[in-house]
DNA sequence: TAAAAAAGGTGACTACGGTCGATTTTTTCT
DNA sequence: AGAAAAAATCGACCGTAGTCACCTTTTTTA
């Protein structure tokens, strides 16, 4: 239907995003006029807010993206029969290192994710879901195999691996562990959680 | 020795503070202007930076000093002959209760804590360590009594226990986990962490 | 196809976080 | 005590996130 219009929108859209990645990863996201965007993308100020609420809204969009890109690439290679904790460490540590290689934008979005201002609305629970969605079978063959306990409902065992995944970003956030000791410490913990803590 | 300036000095900045409980408890922090919060205290808005390096500073020193005082506080009437989890559940939901009664303070300090900006500095290490000081007796009991692996890491163990603490967190942040279920939920992923997740 | 309506784009403007040099208050020195 | 030094206070000022009334472009209508 409405072809000009509907074209322009994204390649603007497109614009503001490349042109926000390119200037958060050179000078940071705080260091980054809206202003300064918006003259890189070769638009006015104003325009950036008809694409987006805030400034952070920007990068949410970005990881959104992102995230739902890798993860479906992910999905789509990912062999559900080999070993849980092979797989986990697979899908985990392509998280990470994405985050690692957008420090800036990854920061933004965990505060606006994990510890929002608002709880989450239905769109944002969404992608929460769809993530969780994408990592229901892996459990559900892993409990079938006998790699983990049948009577454990599957968002708890989600919700232990997310624990681990949390932890391991704020270790590498606060620089308590060291960028290439993220994995070796990240597949002790997840062992340790399976294995569990008592004797 | 120089007594009226420090005693004046101490006077203001617990008046910056309790003129920050509460604004930002009423108003929330970011609708809360610096200008507002030093005519509330009853001085200039220059004021506030002789004290505080920046607006966020604010909150993680108030923050700061509620846990510490709220950690002694446990530290003395905890007894650490009771079985882990029940230790573990009044240390938590005591820090639980606290966020949420001071939701924006907790807030605007765990985007400082978890994933800030620049690696922590050594003073905030230093809380973090006293925390963790503080947790690894009850830790090396429970591994005495024979509750938990006399294997693993007191370090590995706290964190673990961080990230169920974490997740917590985030799950109420989020509006996932209503604040009247959060300790059920957080006793059942502590015990599951403690017990493992494989058969 | 021309006028009307709708949608999109814009930059001057507002309010706020943070800075800084001038001013006042306290301490130290003689 | 009085002068000099040091510390604390202050609010005008700066740069930026976000708003809004006006302008331009596209689509619809007759």
């Amino acid at each position: 239907m409405s072809s000009i219009r509907e074209q322009h929108k994204i390649r603007t859209r497109r614009c503001i995003l490349d042109s926000a990645v390119k200037l958060f990863s050179k000078k940071g996201f705080e260091a980054t006029s809206i202003e300064e965007l918006a003259r890189e993308a070769g638009i006015g100020k104003g325009t950036i807010y008809s694409y987006f609420e805030t400034k952070r809204e920007i990068v949410k969009a970005f990881c959104d993206d992102q995230l739902d890109y890798a993860r479906s690439e992910l999905a789509a290679k990912s062999n559900p029969d080999t070993p849980l904790i092979d797989q986990l460490m697979i899908i985990f540590m392509a998280d990470f290192d994405y985050v690692t290689e957008h420090k800036e934008f990854g920061r933004v979005y965990l505060h606006e994710k994990v510890f929002p201002k608002d709880p989450l609305n239905e769109e944002d629970f969404q992608v929460q879901n769809d993530y969780f969605d994408m990592l229901y079978p892996i459990y559900r063959r892993a409990q079938e195999r006998g790699e983990l306990r049948s009577d454990l409902e599957l968002l708890h065992i989600s919700g232990h691996v997310y624990a681990i995944y949390l932890l391991m970003l704020s270790c590498w956030y606060t620089g308590m562990i060291p960028t290439e000791h993220i994995g070796e410490a990240m597949k002790t913990m997840l062992i340790q959680t399976i294995e569990g803590l008592k004797p």
